[in-house]
DNA sequence: ATATTGGTTCTTAAATTTTAGAACTAAAAG
DNA sequence: CTTTTAGTTCTAAAATTTAAGAACCAATAT
């Protein structure tokens, strides 16, 4: 049974898509995470995912295997069918944000090791490049105070 | 003239090579970028840079032309010499991370799109997508406070 | 004017990614 | 135990990306 979505709603999904191929995502991963954000019902099996989106049962595997690595969706079961219910893990931004910041950090031991090689003679281009990586420690430590300081102002509303 | 590395400053070109690729951009851009992180002068001309990674005219002219589109490089002229010196434009960081923050709040605005055609039926799912879409715009208000306060702590020093 | 330097652009080859199709498997249903 | 369901895995085709090679061009040097 494939859903049925309006031009608006395919449109949605293409945009959502394109936006997280950007970020490096296959198409295909792209779209299903596009239709898990607008399907009216929020968990969708694969044969429901393969027919709306009209992929192979293969690309489908393969996505949805990659989108669960990756920790974008899960799935759940109901007893009494074998049928996997494929979700977006939309509760878990906190993570998938999180996730972001590591990479931050990441680079900026990558700059650090940079100003290990390199000589005194440049002390300008040495100095950017320190506050570079000073800066995104900085946010790295900051990010969870700033996380607390949202969940407080959405609590006073 | 290609410049001389030893093998310390080639694996770390690598390295910020890669950190760049899962970024988004071709292989020799960033490797570009790794060399000109590491390269004890800062400045390096076409040939160096072509010369010293091995690759082609074309790719060079490619890479440094996508980067300096980007705004990741930039280049000087001495007058009586007609080679352009490329260099990263380091010193720019703070505009860097914030076109990473600009892509963020362009996410929320979809995310605002999916809510306006969600129905009521879902919501749960509904406000951990405004939850997420929220401190999005949050963490784009906020950023350049942080920034400001991380200037101070700066000055303190 | 002619040659050389410092690149750019066009075409194409090679590598990689993405997806489809078909064969397969494990669990449950009949 | 055979069949169906719900997916997985393997192979390979198609599409896309990446980079090389060669021809080209504009500015300077001779």
């Amino acid at each position: 049974m494939s859903i049925k979505l309006d031009d608006k709603h395919k449109a949605l999904i293409e945009k959502i898509g394109i936006a997280h191929e950007e970020k490096g995502l296959q198409p295909v991963a792209g779209r299903i995470l596009g239709l898990l954000y607008v399907s009216p019902r929020p968990e969708l099996t694969f044969d429901e995912i393969r027919e709306t989106l009209n992929i192979s049962k293969s690309a489908t595997s393969t996505a949805l295997n990659l989108l669960m690595h990756i920790g974008h969706i899960d799935y759940t079961t109901f007893s009494g069918n074998r049928k996997r219910y494929f979700r977006l893990k939309v509760g878990n931004w906190r993570d998938l944000i999180q996730g972001e910041i590591e990479k931050v950090i990441k680079m900026s031991h990558v700059l650090k090791e940079v100003l290990a090689v390199r000589g005194d003679e440049t002390p300008t281009f040495n100095c950017s490049i320190e506050e570079f990586a000073d800066f995104m420690q900085f946010m790295h430590k900051e990010f969870p105070v700033l996380l607390q300081r949202w969940e407080q102002t959405k609590n006073k509303e």
